[in-house]
DNA sequence: TAGAAAATTTAAGGTTAATTTAAGGTTCGT
DNA sequence: ACGAACCTTAAATTAACCTTAAATTTTCTA
């Protein structure tokens, strides 16, 4: 996850960075807004704090510019007034959040958590198959709500399986996915994974179709 | 609920004091910008009232020495003169609220309360996995109680783990935070790390995922 | 500012789990 | 029934990781 920062402050900025450094978050922080304003239409960013105070290039003018070129990540806006007219421009040119100074640096950190969560709301993370559960971005897999240990290559197979559930996935095509591209002509190392895919999650839920390849299926339970 | 009062003025400090205590807090009060520097270091208060114009140390310094320190209890600011300049100059050195003489000693404990309850809304400051803590405001680690000396690498590695707590992170993750961008491939560096946080807060805090990552997890106490 | 101390990086050899190989058995389609 | 494709198991191999210590860099201190 990485975080534009655009603050003019050096201390608040070097507060903020350090803050989401913490939280696990890359920062990156530039100090005016025409900076800003090129990073972000450069870069891709999971969230921006903009300081509306900013040298050279207002920082309303910097987010109506982003929106412009069609950059719609979330950005919260940090302003040292509290006026309504300020809350209402911020919000016009496109802001998702809105934050007045004096404030706690943890509400900054809530309040983008809050904005990325939303953000990225639209996808859908965890992929099922049955009693199986296989989540994308924390890689975890789970075989009926209980986290099922899986090696690097296994990860890698129930991946792409996953991802194209029910089709019929020839075993050039799997080793094409989980090795970068060279592979062996005679090698058993699909069967293998295959068959430590099953002991661990169940005999039924891969079926094979000889001479054509492998599928994920909906295991009948019983 | 404690607080601290950073004020020389004997008569004020004794009218915030008795107020402060009417209502139910802690109070600790001191004369001088000197004590008033070394307390907020070496305790911990839920909020400070500190007055500007100070002996030995000027509020200003302090409260900035404070932020330096990465000490973030709310601080409401009181001063003399009702300037802008003043103003500015306070909130920008980390102030939470500003309050100008001469004042209702009501309204310096309706703000107070105010900062104290904004602060406890969002702030999530002590991590903990197991027997093992970590202050988020003051990077303070803790195991079994005891405070545990971390090097600022160890404490960026420990960090990003408590934030994601029994998530896998593989190594180049850990590499792009700790370190800006730029990483060796061929490096141990993480490894020496992990070596080194496990030999300092125990072998079973952090779990190897070959091929994945490490994962933080609590460990089976034994 | 030089010397000392601490922190960080590099390097090398040992350990272990993951991956591959290999060999023999099983199943399926014709 | 026969051969090809697949399964299963275990041993062999490999690559990832651990550990330690020395080399280097950074930071502290007098």
């Amino acid at each position: 996850m990485k975080i534009l920062v655009v603050e003019d402050d050096q201390q608040v900025a070097r507060q903020i960075e350090s803050s989401l450094k913490n939280a696990g978050y890359v920062v990156e922080v530039v100090h005016d807004g025409e900076e800003g304003l090129y990073l972000g239409n450069h870069e891709s960013f999971d969230a921006v704090i903009l300081d509306l105070g900013l040298p050279k290039i207002d920082g309303i003018k910097v987010l109506q510019q982003w929106r412009n070129e069609n950059r719609h990540m979330p950005v919260l806006i940090l302003t040292a007034r509290d006026t309504w007219r300020e809350k209402v421009v911020g919000l016009r040119a496109g802001a998702d959040d809105y934050l007045s100074k004096p404030f706690e640096i943890e509400e900054v950190l809530a309040r983008v958590e809050a904005l990325i969560r939303r953000a990225s709301g639209h996808s859908k993370p965890v992929l099922t198959c049955g009693p199986v559960e296989f989540d994308t971005t924390t890689n975890r897999v789970a075989l009926n709500g209980t986290t099922i240990e899986l090696t690097a290559l296994e990860l890698g197979m129930l991946s792409y399986l996953m991802h194209h559930q029910g089709e019929v996935i020839s075993k050039t095509e799997l080793t094409e996915h989980i090795y970068d591209q060279d592979f062996d002509r005679d090698s058993n190392v699909i069967e293998v994974l295959v068959n430590r895919l099953r002991n661990k999650l169940g005999a039924s839920l891969i079926k094979t179709h000889r001479g054509l390849g492998y599928q994920l299926v909906e295991p009948d339970d019983r």
